[in-house]
DNA sequence: AGCACGCCGACT
DNA sequence: GTCGGCGTGCTC
């Protein structure tokens, strides 16, 4: 216990509890304001934490004794200056404990407690026994190879990355008999010469310049086509940033970081580029964080929490795709990365670049009214590449197989016949997305969802997509014994099955036939393994959400979009605008080379105003429209939404605390509108039975307000502990 | 969120 | 007779 006039440490710990706790000092040390940002261990009831020092309170002579700090963890703050008022903001913003807030920023092992680590980088080099030994390992495999490289000097590993797959395993065989061996070197000096790029036209142009005058925070929207090279632009703006000495940060979404985007973006820039995702282990993240609160790293290449990294030289910041959905947490706190990232860039008054060929309303909004952000457009491909034309095949009355209208196999040979590649795109993973009792009316519903299961491997199995659970199909109706069980519509296994007994092996000519989801591709590498085994032959793929960006694919030719019906009458208020993103990216897919790309879109609702305007007028057309129903109807970004989300084992509870929370709210006295409480679009999701009350006020200001007011009240509802609940502030998604 | 304390059903 | 279910209370 601490003595009567010593400092008071207020640590934020990761709980959801909206407060910090004192503690006493951990030794007799003076307590200056740099303790605020250092990790501290102390004890919490009866077991340890690690929290943050997030502030000092001078000595008060009533206090009552406190516990004290076990240990401080860092003997400078990891906190400090920008990144932590800007966290500060955002635990104010999403109304989170700071302490979660500053968890989530940190990587896991920091988080854990673990000491900043060493951040020099590894490389590689040949031993006297290797150099004596290289002669007789055998010619022309992994080891010599690899031995025979570094003969020629020490190799960093970013750089053997580069060179060869899979070197490490090479480099393992030659360290075991001691003829290499792994040696730290400063990260500083890794810096292959950057090569030169493409000389940028007109456009690319403007926007570099744009972009090299800017000064202090200046947000600016990239729009640019698909194809019309805002890689380019990021690269170039980039270049300038290092040139200046600063640091750069580039989020990417989470199917965007590529090893080629990471290899091109390390070709150019002459500089070691970080990275920083979800593939990597806990070390590695670490280690790229804490090279950048170093200031050692130049460029940290990352995806939605890559947006936590510090910056203590800050130049530029890059948001590539700023629209994708990946940039939201969803769980947790629920914080936007590209939001999050342009209040750094205030905060650092530096640039914020957001690149997108389909940007957000949010974004657009703020880019044409008002002009809160630069505009820069890309409206043309690149090179020769022209955009691609896209038709509407009504499939009303007309049989379907798979899902597929006559129409679809007959543009299909017609795309093959001509040497071309061709991609369906349907959004359903799986065989069929419901099994149906032909005699009954039964189907198979998930026991603990209450939504459909779907039919996975050709018939054999039932999975839920929402809840993971798994069970074989039945044989026979579980509720009248019959043997007509059929499984209705179709997902991307019966389209392959379809396309495969067509056009794949055993028919003439026969095509490959590739089906490309998180079920065929589980491993990380798979999709590229898939894609360089295709190259440019003829052939077909199908595929999900995933194969809507990223991939060059320069001999498709024809893209057919199938499913996207349930999108055209979805009752979320972003179906619209995800649904045109989609298409548009999907759309994207084809024609980036030489070759014209032609798009299929099969729907039954061909003159819906949705598709017509997107065809006619493109995504800048249909954005317009949509702003203007979003504003009749009360929707972002003309207006401000936070969403309370409530769950529990039974179903009462969860409404009758979002009861409560709507008095709290209404007690505020603030104008806001509240819709609510009602059961969610998904009312039971495994096993938990869900509700929700959604708040929404023409001005942030009132949101905030009222959310102040309510919370420590709804923190203390005696029903507040019956259900696991959260608060959305700004939700992507209402279910 | 954990973790302890505390009061009721099916097991050695 | 106990092991263990999860209700509720607290954590500086």
């Amino acid at each position: 216990m601490s003595s009567p006039a010593a400092p008071v440490f207020q640590v934020a710990l990761p709980l959801p509890l909206p407060r910090l706790f004192d503690y006493a000092a951990p030794d007799d040390r003076p307590a200056g304001a740099d303790e605020i940002g250092r990790r501290v261990r102390v004890p919490f009831g009866p077991r340890e934490l690690v929290g943050v020092v997030a502030a000092i309170d001078p000595p008060a002579p009533d206090a009552p004794a406190l516990r004290a700090i076990l240990d401080r963890l860092d003997d400078r703050p990891l906190f400090h200056g920008e990144l932590l008022d800007s966290l500060r903001w955002l635990a104010r913003y999403t109304h989170a404990p700071l302490g979660e807030v500053l968890a989530t920023a940190l990587p896991a092992a920091l988080r854990r407690g673990e000491a900043l680590p060493d951040t020099h980088a590894w490389a590689w080099r040949l031993t006297e026994a290797g150099a004596t030994a290289l002669p007789r390992l055998r010619n022309g495999t992994r080891p010599r190879r690899l031995a025979e490289r570094l003969r020629e000097g020490e190799r960093d590993e970013d750089a053997l990355d580069a060179w060869m797959d899979d070197w490490r395993t090479a480099a393992r065989a030659l360290a075991k008999r001691g003829h290499a061996e792994r040696v730290a070197v400063p990260a500083s000096q890794l810096a292959p010469a950057p090569q030169p790029g493409p000389v940028p036209n007109e456009e690319q142009q403007v926007a570099i310049d744009t972009l090299r005058a800017a000064r202090g925070f200046a947000p600016l929207l990239l729009d640019g086509v698909t194809g019309s090279g805002k890689t380019e632009v990021y690269l170039h703006a980039i270049a300038d940033c290092l040139a200046r000495g600063r640091q750069a940060l580039v989020l990417v979404p989470e199917i965007g970081l590529t090893p080629q985007l990471l290899a091109r973006f390390r070709a150019r820039l002459g500089v070691p580029v970080h990275a920083s995702h979800s593939g990597l282990n806990d070390g590695e993240r670490a280690r790229t964080w804490a090279a950048a609160w170093r200031g050692e790293a130049r460029v940290v290449v990352g995806t939605r929490s890559a947006v936590f990294t510090p910056l203590p030289d800050a130049g530029l910041i890059v948001v590539d795709e700023e629209h994708d959905g990946s940039y939201k947490q969803q769980d947790g706190i629920r914080y936007h990365a590209r939001d999050f990232a342009l209040v750094r860039g205030k905060a650092l008054e530096v640039p914020v670049l957001l690149g997108s060929a389909t940007p957000s309303l949010e974004t657009l909004h703020n880019a044409t009214t008002g002009s809160r952000y630069g505009y820069l457009r890309l409206s043309h491909r690149a090179g020769e590449a022209k955009p691609p034309a896209v038709r509407i095949v009504d499939v009303r009355k007309r049989p379907l197989e798979a899902g597929l209208s006559a129409q679809m196999f007959d543009a299909i040979r017609a795309a093959l016949d001509a040497g071309g590649q061709v991609l369906v795109f349907k959004n359903r993973r799986g065989y069929a997305p419901v099994l149906l009792c032909h005699d009954c009316g039964w189907s198979a519903q998930c026991p603990r969802c209450d939504s459909p299961m779907t039919v996975h491997a050709h018939g054999r199995r039932l999975q839920c997509h929402h809840c993971g659970h798994r069970k074989p199909a039945p044989p026979a109706c579980p509720d009248c014994a019959s043997l007509g069980l059929q499984p209705q519509g179709a997902g991307t296994e019966r389209i392959e099955e379809v396309l495969a007994a067509k056009f794949g092996a055993g028919s003439h000519p026969d095509v490959p036939v590739l089906r490309i989801d998180r079920g065929s591709t589980q491993r990380k590498d798979a999709l590229e393994t898939l894609l360089a085994g295709l190259g440019a032959r003829p052939g077909i793929l199908i595929g999900t959400q995933m194969l809507a960006k990223g991939h060059d694919l320069p001999n498709l030719t024809l893209v057919c979009v199938v499913g996207i019906d349930e999108g055209l009458f979805s009752a979320d208020f972003r179906s619209h605008e995800k649904l045109a993103q989609l298409l548009i990216q999907v759309a994207g897919r084809a024609g980036r080379a030489q070759r014209a790309g032609e798009v299929l879109l099969q729907t039954h609702h061909p003159e819906h105003p949705l598709l017509a305007t997107l065809i006619e007028g493109g995504y800048h057309a249909f954005a317009g429209d949509e702003l203007a129903q979003r504003e009749a109807a009360g929707f972002p970004p003309l207006a401000h939404l936070a969403l309370l989300r409530a769950e529990a084992k039974h179903a009462e509870p969860p409404m009758a605390f979002l009861h409560a929370t709507r008095t709290a709210l209404r007690d505020s006295g603030l104008a806001l509108d509240l819709n609510g409480p009602m059961p969610a679009p998904m009312p039971r999701r495994a096993g938990m039975h869900r509700a929700q009350l959604l708040l929404s006020a023409p001005a942030r200001g009132a949101l905030h307000a009222a959310l102040d007011a309510a919370l420590p009240a709804i923190h203390a509802l005696p029903d507040a502990r019956k259900v696991r609940w959260s608060l959305d502030v700004d939700p992507v998604d209402l279910y």
